[in-house]
DNA sequence: ACCATAACAGACTAGTTGGTCTGTTATGAC
DNA sequence: GTCATAACAGACCAACTAGTCTGTTATGGT
């Protein structure tokens, strides 16, 4: 048998990731990621310290990846924000994976299953949020200076209410399963930010 | 001893609320529920048939008053939904109860937590969200009756949205635990719905 | 080729956990 | 009072579950 160090731990971390995303942290069991990847324990617990540490490093890479390629770099990439931003949400179900859409916001669902449970993980989730907000902040400062929005707004109160709304919407559309909910987010979304421009 | 039938199920419930509030549904533990209620397995499970016929149980009757006492009789006694909506999650912090200043939404945790994992969760937590709507629905249409908002806003939509806003902004507070989260929200919502008067 | 060590295998365990089953006691109808 | 039954007590269990420990094998440097 050929090994790979690297290999075996990013399986670990992605398998671990669908599990927890289907089933919560506490939810995913450890035998069932061994199950699907073919380990045994010895090769788990070389790896990962603890079922603790292993959803720490999958907040830290795994979900951090799907943050950035979701939301971080398409708003990099944006020029109008006050039309774009809208358009980012009504798109997401063509940008997103197939576990996005059955279970929802991967980072949002942790937050609400473990932050008040274990500040190991509410401080990683924290500085997630914070990159996502970081980006969408700098983006509204640039649209200020591109006379896209209003010289007065809050680009950081602005900010946070967009993710806000976001992860409202993803929240009850995940339980309710209608694209009512989305859409309704949607026009809204742009109601809001036209407000906003010059 | 003196019994009391419908007095020991209501203290299951509320403690078996607290624990899921506290720790989620997985995280509850049957033990832990009788351990405070101070009753036994037989005692329980002549109650309840299940953990998760208690957690439905939780969602229909402890969580659903607490939905109605926060959020929907506020809105029904409403006047003018354009000012007293931001009004409703500032203070929110004077109306909530420590548990949820702790753990955010009750509804929305478990929305988040169980919704995926089981149908008969995400049914009723979806009913109940739909009576939060309907109270703010009908409370939008009553407003534009009374010359507040214009005629051609959405109710549906402003409803979801808002409602999508305040779980939002919850479920980030929750991990950041600082003011400027809800004061952004709060500040950005009085913004919209300025919008939306005629 | 050799060897230190990283990368595993796999049996084992201690502690939980939801749930069952049999028995006991309080309660309310008659 | 008695008696059927609802409301419990409490011992017991089977299935899990994260984690340990000892042993084996591949790998890369010399």
């Amino acid at each position: 048998m050929t090994r790979n160090s690297q290999e075996t731990r990013g399986k670990l971390l992605k398998t671990a990731y669908e599990q927890i995303h289907k089933h919560g942290f506490q939810g995913m069991r450890v035998d069932k990621v061994l199950e699907q990847t073919g380990l045994k324990k010895g090769g788990f617990y070389h790896h990962f310290r603890s079922k603790t540490e292993l959803g720490y490093a999958v907040v830290e890479e795994e979900i951090k990846t799907i943050i950035v390629k979701i939301w971080i770099e398409p708003i990099r990439q944006m020029d109008n924000p006050v039309t774009e931003i809208p358009l980012l949400l009504e798109t997401l179900n063509e940008r997103a994976t197939v576990l996005m859409r059955e279970h929802g916001c991967p980072l949002n669902n942790l937050a609400q299953e473990m932050s008040m449970l274990d500040d190991g993980f509410r401080l990683r989730i924290a500085a997630e949020f914070k990159l996502w907000n970081d980006a969408l902040v700098t983006k509204l400062n640039e649209a200020k200076q591109n006379k896209y929005l209003r010289d007065d707004v809050d680009s950081e109160a602005v900010s946070r209410f967009i993710i806000s709304v976001i992860e409202g919407c993803i929240s009850i559309y995940k339980v309710e399963k209608t694209m009512q909910q989305s859409k309704a987010c949607v026009s809204q979304l742009k109601q809001y930010l036209g407000g906003l421009q010059v």
